[in-house]
RNA sequence: GGCCCGUUGGUCAAGAGGUUAAGACAUCACCCUUUCACGGUGGUAUCGUGGGUUCGAUUCCCGCACGGGUCACCA
């Protein structure tokens, strides 16, 4: 067979050479060490956790080598492609401080570019070309219908599906056929004509399983599809080679066609990358457990975490202990030192799935927000309102003294401890409602009606917006005295039985009373902020 | 089903041929406290299973079970 001729047939035209190419895209230069590291979405739109916790080992990994991370849009497949997709996608990962040296969209060293596989069409195609002229890739006119009665028969007969040794058809084709076919006009992939055999076994070196054994691969997969555009096994080998990618850092789910893109890599005689696959997030459900899906989990959506406003770097937090064994521990030594400290090694990633842990991503989310000043929570919730708030939330920032006042208060700003109320800018919008809006609802009282009036008389009647909180307090327990309740904590604990109750229960009274919550922090301040006219007002409608 | 990956408390996990098998989250109890939150102390709870190798295995080897992934002109 003349694979010359077929060739150009095939794909007719001068296509430059492969030495073009490489002296096109030479290799990186870079220090010795530094790895050059991507994230290539296919643009959907849908930005998930999953690359999310990619995006932030490659972007760890590239950057502590010296190295670079690009972005790399496979738009390969006309039918996933989502208009703004690739500006969702960079947004939402520069939400969470990931950024990108160069790709799509960023710019950078345009000596990769271009970034968009649609636009790269005319390499893959040399390529393709010249696999074929070395008799290593063929036309195949199998259509739809066969591919899929072949793939009935096949596992009717258990034996392995897909286009392989003698089921490869159109591998045998001779040179008459062919043409006969083309002559016919019928429409055409190209497949690589595979020569491993699946007896083989081989071992690879994971960068994050360590040493793994996969068969050879000898399916005869399509490279080229009939609307002339590669399949992503293609591209992946051709864009990572000349993008001089040096880890492939992905989700485990690629494992199982690795030997296909090793095989790639051999045919076209580029050197392969490292590989390290990661393990993906899982969620129980039920009994059992399975990888996050988009459908049934709505914490996959990065969307998610913005709009329940969870702090961004509280996410990356949770993932970096998730990715990195060892983070958490160098994270409580470290408490104040930059993310980017943390010596970030892709031995140290996980071998099995982990299981996605919202308690634990919220206990983080309290820890980080309780380490902002007033201001810094002012503008993050100021931010977060104006996109997902409520009118009402956004009015909270117009006194903008108050909602400092307010904030100070409820994260213990000042104090010897800061509390930690807050999980996320949603939660704490809610929080701190009673601040802004007169209770619709009050928590139920412990006393009955008739106590409760007679301390809110009495805490009305002699209530001094300007008293300090001493004094303040010296009031509450004299009313406390006053309706047989003890005004000590340790007397009513040394004998319960002679009082009706304790300065607890008078103080709550005043504290729903005024905020509509048997939980609040300090009750005075919280007065304070109100203002004595406020406050009145709020415990006087208590009293019908 | 074939192939591949994985398996230490409820969750994330450290760990080494001999340990009281770290730590964090969750949970429970107590302490602190005018409530809550914070903080403190303590508790419950883990090496999937069978066989080897070994003086000794949770750690090394083999089988099994279980869980996961994947088998497209999708990435």
């Amino acid at each position: 067979m003349n694979y010359k001729k077929l060739a150009e047939r095939l794909l007719p035209g001068e296509y430059p050479s492969p030495e073009f190419y490489e002296a096109k895209y030479p290799p990186r230069n870079l220090p010795k060490g530094a790895e050059v590291t991507r994230l290539a979405p296919s643009p959907t739109g849908f930005i998930h956790l999953g690359n999310l916790f990619a995006a932030i080992a490659n972007e760890r990994i590239a950057h502590r080598s010296g190295g670079l991370l690009y972005l790399r849009i496979e738009d390969t497949d006309l039918k996933r492609k989502v208009d703004g997709a690739v500006e969702a996608v960079i947004n939402a990962l520069k939400y969470f401080d990931i950024a990108f040296d160069e790709g799509a969209e960023i710019g950078g060293d345009e000596t990769y570019a271009p970034w968009y596989q649609r636009q790269r069409a005319e390499i893959y195609r040399a390529f393709v070309k010249k696999l074929i002229e070395e008799g290593r890739a063929y036309p195949c006119f199998c259509t739809e219908e066969e591919l899929t009665a072949l793939r009935e028969e096949q596992t009717a007969k258990k034996e392995i599906t897909g286009y392989y040794g003698k089921y490869a058809k159109c591998r045998n084709l001779s040179e008459e056929e062919i043409y006969a076919a083309l002559d016919a006009g019928k429409p055409f992939v190209i497949r690589l004509k595979s020569l491993g055999d699946p007896e083989n076994k081989l071992k690879v070196r994971d960068a994050v399983k360590g040493e793994i054994t996969v068969t050879e691969n000898d399916q005869d997969v399509v490279i080229l599809k009939s609307d002339g555009i590669p399949t992503y096994h293609f591209a992946h080998a051709v864009d990572d080679h000349f993008m001089r990618t040096t880890l492939v850092i992905r989700g485990e789910e690629w494992l199982a066609s690795l030997p296909i893109h090793l095989e790639l890599f051999d045919a076209l005689g580029f050197p392969r990358p490292r590989y390290g696959h990661n393990c993906s997030l899982m969620k129980q459900d039920g009994e059992t457990r399975r990888k996050l899906s988009k459908r049934k989990d709505p914490e996959l959506s990065l969307e998610f975490y913005r709009k329940e406003g969870y702090y961004p770097r509280a996410v990356k937090v949770y993932m970096l202990t998730l990715l990195n064994s060892n983070f958490e521990e160098w994270y409580l030594k470290n408490p104040d030192a930059g993310l980017n400290e943390f010596p970030f090694k892709v031995e140290k990633m996980s071998k099995s799935g982990a299981l996605f842990d919202l308690d634990k991503l919220n206990d983080i989310s309290k820890n980080e927000l309780s380490k902002l000043s007033e201001g810094e929570m002012f503008a993050f919730l100021k931010e977060w309102a104006e996109e997902f708030g409520s009118a009402a939330q956004k009015g909270y920032f117009a006194d903008e003294e108050k909602m400092l006042r307010v904030l100070a208060l409820c994260m213990g700003v000042g104090g010897k401890k800061r509390r930690k109320d807050f999980t996320t800018a949603s939660q704490a919008m809610e929080f701190v409602k009673y601040f802004f809006e007169r209770p619709a609802e009050h928590d139920a009282y412990r006393v009955e009606n008739g106590v409760k009036c007679a301390i809110l008389r009495a805490f009305i009647g002699r209530y001094a917006a300007a008293d300090d909180a001493q004094t303040w307090f010296s009031k509450v327990k004299e009313i406390a005295a006053e309706n047989g309740f003890a005004a000590e904590m340790k007397d009513y604990k040394a004998e319960p039985d002679r009082y009706r109750g304790s300065v607890a229960d008078v103080a709550e009274v005043l504290r729903i009373a005024t905020t509509g919550k048997a939980n609040t922090p300090d009750l005075w301040t919280i007065q304070q902020i109100l203002g004595g006219e406020e406050t009145l007002a709020r415990l006087t409608e208590e009293l019908k």
